[in-house]
DNA sequence: ACAATTTCTTTACGTGCGTAAAATATTTCC
DNA sequence: GGAAATATTTTACGCACGTAAAGAAATTGT
């Protein structure tokens, strides 16, 4: 099975790449540059904070001499440290994965040290990662809890001890949410589709957080106001497959014809993918143009979900808002020394992404 | 655009999460507990290096006492620290998201704390996490380079401080590398295309790495010793958002009209889910069957790949033994100290996964 | 050129843990 | 029950850095 060949031939010992020495601590390199270990602490907390000429000085030891601070001893030593703990449910998938990203980055730019954390769809994980990152001491956290399979007691110890914002899925603890308005998008999503076509019937997602319920209910209501009959398709089993999950309910759906709308509202992106795999085996055509069997609608803006066939038609989350205003209320937070006790909720509206699939 | 609502009311100070009395320090457990801070700190090392007595009073401590060892302070001290470094080129690829999902599993089982980064297709940002890293001083690094965008002087510095084992792209840089033997599976699916119908032109992926290059080659020398000719279908752009790549020269390519087959080998899925959707939104019917233009196959066993219409012919990779082998191997270089200097290369090969897209 | 200001150096202590050695306590074995 | 083996405590030091205070040096303004 494994093929193992030998000597690729790259170990040129004594190449430039060991010209400069290592140094073991900024004791010696204190010792060659002839700075102060104290200015040099200073200087790799703000290299701004030195004079210029000294700056110029400890910069050109560090070409001659190859240093870089033990990050581990700064962050023990710290008063305030700088790492900022995310953690995620599922990072496979690609909406998190996309949002991750985007935080990162504002924490990176902030000067903090982010460290992600991925649950995998598991509540024990979840749990070990919020002890690892317990055990960091870090400034703050950002944690999209898995939801119901959270163990909101756990997620509680986690947040009377770290400044923590929550974000996409709300259970209710730490001291702020930021995430989607699903009310109002469901709403604007239900309108679309009743103003252009037959009612939709919705999908459901498993229910495996908070937001899986909040959309039903959106859906129903959205329903109601317009005098229409809901229609839910429930789903089985609660794991994060959601295409798999799609895809086989979606087999049998369309197996059984007993739909009575030509429209199908997903709880998600991912289930819609699913669904449209299942469409397409089935010889359904999806879409709104003439000859279509099916219309299919999304909610997220899943990074792939342009490249559906057809393209899905969905409600957009702006990711990059969540995740700006999830780090900044987070870095509030953690100025601020938990002054502000009360859980704020901040909510974004989403907008529509009329495609081709409804 | 925010709505900001108040109070989502669950702070009940003084509930039972606050019943435990949180320690400061490993010296604090050792007064309340009255066991000394060495034996406690064996204790936290391995539960199992303690008398069962002793570790039962340690225990009980520890549920009428909240505390957890401060993990800076862990690995600052310790002489071989447990910290284990990852690094991938783009985390929001499934593929990655999936890999790194194992390796984390092996390293955890393992006793090893995994660290993972993303470059997030940047060069810099692939040196950015590469210091950081290093500054961690982990026991070791797997990593999965950009490729032709890494700064290879840089990964070859790292890899000459901290024990590293390169997956998935090799730059032979490290002391091992782990991945697919794209030359056998390449030939494999190139066998299978001829044997089924017309010969495969090559739908390339962006030269980002090595496997791009070797991917093209083969498919060169698979035709050739078929006494074929090789007609290979370039692409422009170096970034990693294959989708879009694979959708837009898809249209033009379609719009042209000027394929010589009917029959098209992507250098991976990603590419080939764009393509599809091109194939797709120009009307062309993708698969084997009667009625259908054009035949189209991946690589890579993306996760959604059997979710695309129709589902997608490719070649797997087994993420599982890539995973496992490339942390075996690593930890081998740990314990070895380095002793095995030479550099050994592990491949697996591929198998065909035949599905309805060709 | 002088005082005022800023920056740097020196010195010293703190952080939370690992780890080693010697002394003491506990368990095991016969 | 006593010796041997094992486990724990005590003591002490090390790690690589942060940080504070006091004095020395460099820079700035006039």
């Amino acid at each position: 099975m494994a093929l193992i060949s030998g000597d690729c031939g790259i170990n040129k010992i004594g190449s430039d790449a060991m010209s400069v020495t290592k140094m073991r601590n900024m004791e010696e390199l204190a010792k060659v540059s002839g700075i102060s270990r104290p200015t040099l602490s200073k200087y790799f907390y703000n290299p701004e904070s030195v004079r210029k000429t000294t700056r110029g000085k400890i910069e050109s030891a560090l070409e001659r001499f190859d240093y870089s601070p033990n990050l581990f001893a700064i962050n023990q030593n710290r008063k305030r440290n700088k790492t900022i703990g995310i953690v995620v449910p599922y990072l496979a998938d690609p909406f998190f994965a996309e949002i991750v990203r985007k935080i990162e980055r504002c924490c990176i730019d902030a000067g903090y040290w982010p460290i992600v954390f991925s649950a995998h769809g598991q509540k024990n994980l979840e749990n070990d990662a919020l002890k690892t990152l317990a055990a960091l001491r870090p400034a703050g956290a950002l944690i999209a809890p898995l939801g119901r399979h959270s163990d909101i007691e756990s997620v509680k110890i986690f947040t009377n001890e770290i400044p923590t914002v929550l974000f996409d899925s709300n259970i209710n603890v730490g001291s702020a949410f930021v995430g989607l308005n699903n009310t109002q998008s469901i709403d604007l999503m239900v309108d679309y589709l009743c103003r252009t076509g037959e009612p939709p019937c919705f999908f459901e997602m498993p229910p495996v957080n908070p937001n899986a319920q909040i959309r039903r209910k959106s859906y129903i209501s959205s329903m109601e106001r317009l005098g229409l009959d809901p229609d839910i398709i429930r789903v089985e089993g609660s794991n994060w497959e959601f295409e798999r999950i799609g895809f086989e309910q979606g087999l049998r759906l369309f197996s059984e014809r007993k739909l009575e709308t030509d429209t199908i509202l997903c709880s998600n992106d991912r289930l819609a993918i699913g669904l449209i795999a299942a469409a397409y085996q089935k010889g359904l055509r999806v879409g709104t143009g003439v000859g279509c069997a099916l219309r299919i609608a999304g909610h997220d803006d899943h990074p792939w979900s342009q490249f559906t066939c057809p393209s899905l038609t969905t409600i957009s989350q702006d990711y990059s808002a969540i995740a700006e205003r999830s780090v900044v209320t987070l870095f509030d937070l953690i100025e601020d020394g938990q002054s502000s006790k009360r859980c704020q909720e901040i909510l974004f509206d989403g907008y529509l992404v009329v495609r081709s699939s409804a």
